[in-house]
This record gives C-alpha cells, sequence and structure tokens, in this order.
DNA sequence: GATGAACCTTGCCATGGTGGTAAGGTCAAG
DNA sequence: CTTGACCTTACCACCATGGCAAGGTTCATC
C-alpha cells in the first residue's frame, strides 16, 4: 500500500455510489449554489466530507434533492418545505397533516392568482381603450393619473 | 421683520401648500420610506428641502405618488413605472408606446397567472386523492417523492 | 425659555430565492 | 509538474418593503 498521506477519497466515494455537489446538482436539478444554501438552511444535513472537504452525496440524498425540487414546482416555500421534509421522514405521519398542509398553499395560491387577475382584467380594459397610435390622449396614464374612468 | 435666523420654513411652507413627508404619505398611501426609496431610485425627483432639511412636497408630487401607488396596484415593477412616468410627463408620446407596456405587461400577468394555475391544479388533484385521516400513506408526498402518479 | 412629544434625518440590516464573482484549495490526466 | 475542471468559502446583487437606531427639528405646552 502506498503511503499517501490522505487518501483522495473521492474517487474512492464514487467507488462507492457517492456523487460529488456537481454531479449531485446534475442529477437532481438544483444548482450546487442553491444545494449549498438548503444545507445553511437546515433543510437537508449537513453533507459528509472528503478529506479534501469535498461534499458527498448518496443515491438517498440525490432522492431528498428531487423531493425539494419537485415542491418548489408546486410553489410551497422554503419553509412549507421543511415541514414537508420532516413530515416525509415521519414514517407515523398522519396524512391528515400533509393534506392540511396542501390545502392551505391551494388557498395561498388561489389568492395570488385572483390578484393577479384583479390586476390584469383592470389593466386590459385601461388598454382595450387606448387608441395606440401616434396621439398621446391615453385612457392608461389617465387612469394612472387619478382621472375618473370616462367609460 | 423679526432677524430669526433661519426661519423654520415649514409652517411657512405649509402655509404655501407643502406637505411634510409625512403628510404626504398620508395623502398619497406611500409610506415616508418608500417615498424616500422612490427618490434615491430617481423615480420621482429630489424634493425641495426646508432649512431644517426636512423634504417638502408640493400637490404635484403629491399626484406623482399617487400615480405610482395606482401603477404598483396594477404589478408594474419600479422600472416599468418609471417608463411611464416618463410618457406621463411627456406631452408628446404616442399612446401606441404606452399600450405596448400595458400589453406587454398584461402578458408577463398571464405567464405568472398560468404558472400559479399549473401548480394549484397538480397540488389539488393530489390533495384530492390524499384521504387527509390519521394514516401515513399520503400520495401528496408520494408524488413529491417521485413515485408514479398511481392515476 | 425649557421640556417633551411628534416628527424628521440618515444609515444599516432583514426578508426569499436565486445568481454572480473572487480568491483560493483539490484532484485527475497528461 | 502543469493544466484545467471542479470544489471551497465569503461576499454582493436583485426587488420592494419593513424595521430599528441614533440623532436633529419643530411645535405646543408649561
Amino acid at each position: 500500500m502506498p503511503s499517501v498521506k490522505a487518501p483522495a477519497e473521492l474517487s474512492e466515494a464514487k467507488d462507492q455510489g457517492y456523487y460529488s455537489i456537481g454531479k449531485a446538482a446534475e442529477l437532481s436539478g438544483i444548482t450546487p449554489k442553491m444545494i449549498r444554501h438548503y444545507e445553511a438552511l437546515e433543510l437537508i444535513p449537513k453533507a459528509a466530507r472528503t478529506a479534501g472537504d469535498y461534499r458527498v452525496y448518496s443515491a438517498a440524498d440525490i432522492h431528498t434533492l428531487r423531493f425539494i425540487r419537485r415542491a418548489r414546482g408546486l410553489g410551497f416555500s422554503m419553509a412549507e418545505i421543511g415541514t414537508l421534509l420532516g413530515l416525509w421522514r415521519n414514517q407515523r405521519r398522519a396524512s391528515e397533516q400533509v393534506k392540511r398542509l396542501a390545502i392551505k398553499h391551494v388557498a395561498d395560491l388561489d389568492e395570488k392568482i385572483a390578484e393577479l387577475q384583479s390586476m390584469r382584467a383592470a389593466l386590459a380594459q385601461l388598454a382595450g381603450h387606448c387608441h395606440g397610435d401616434s396621439r398621446p390622449e391615453c385612457p392608461i396614464l389617465a387612469d394612472l393619473a387619478g382621472l375618473p374612468p370616462a367609460e
């Protein structure tokens, strides 16, 4: 056995089914940047390190990262994802807790959607009344300036 | 004429129809904090100052602040509002420019709405399949974990 | 003419989720 | 031993807003 001071460990880790942060990013669809960020947020446990201080990830870690990515895709906040991860890991969870969180989030989404829709409707209405030619008269600006709607 | 070193100016300003930042905030619905912020962003011109370095606002300034508040209410970004203010102040603008900006913003809103709606639909679907009782089985978590939809 | 309340001033920090950049360390291949 | 790809930490930026702190101004009341 050659007397290498501190074996690189990284290729060794690879042989054992562990991934570098870059590989984990590729496999999970989360950037290395965000993986480190989630670790700092304590959403995921601190990754194991090689002798050279590189983070290493197991297949189970990749699985967790994918879970986070999907939850983000549904619009859950980091705090909510933290809760979801806790429930996911807890074999004795009640599905009722998960459902409650989901229903609440649906309501939050509905609220945001309604807000955006009312903006959209108001603006589309104004734009519909605007000639959109070379003349300066413009109901959009008139409305923003506070003039009566002039229906 | 009494030889007051530097006349307070504030009450004098008030007499002439000028407002303090607090009053301007009250009248426009924008917090003093944000009024200062908009000034720093150069969205609005630098306010005049009294001898005591207090900002003073005219009725026209209040008008501008209200314009900004309404534009924010329609979801325009600060950058877009800067453009809108420029068009508003420009008597020779073409309404076409305003309309183009508005239409673009409607498209942006539509995009966000569609995104939120697809989240909402996916999540509502999952929640609809979740028993929501004391048992741990949960299609929501199963989906986040990446299991097949199990329709 | 002093005191105190209400207001103003600037400046810094925080949010949330993500991106960038810089300065340096590690590793594998040539 | 060098090169280049990757990793490390530690900052700063975004956007719009809120909060707090430490200090100055104004004004009304005693």
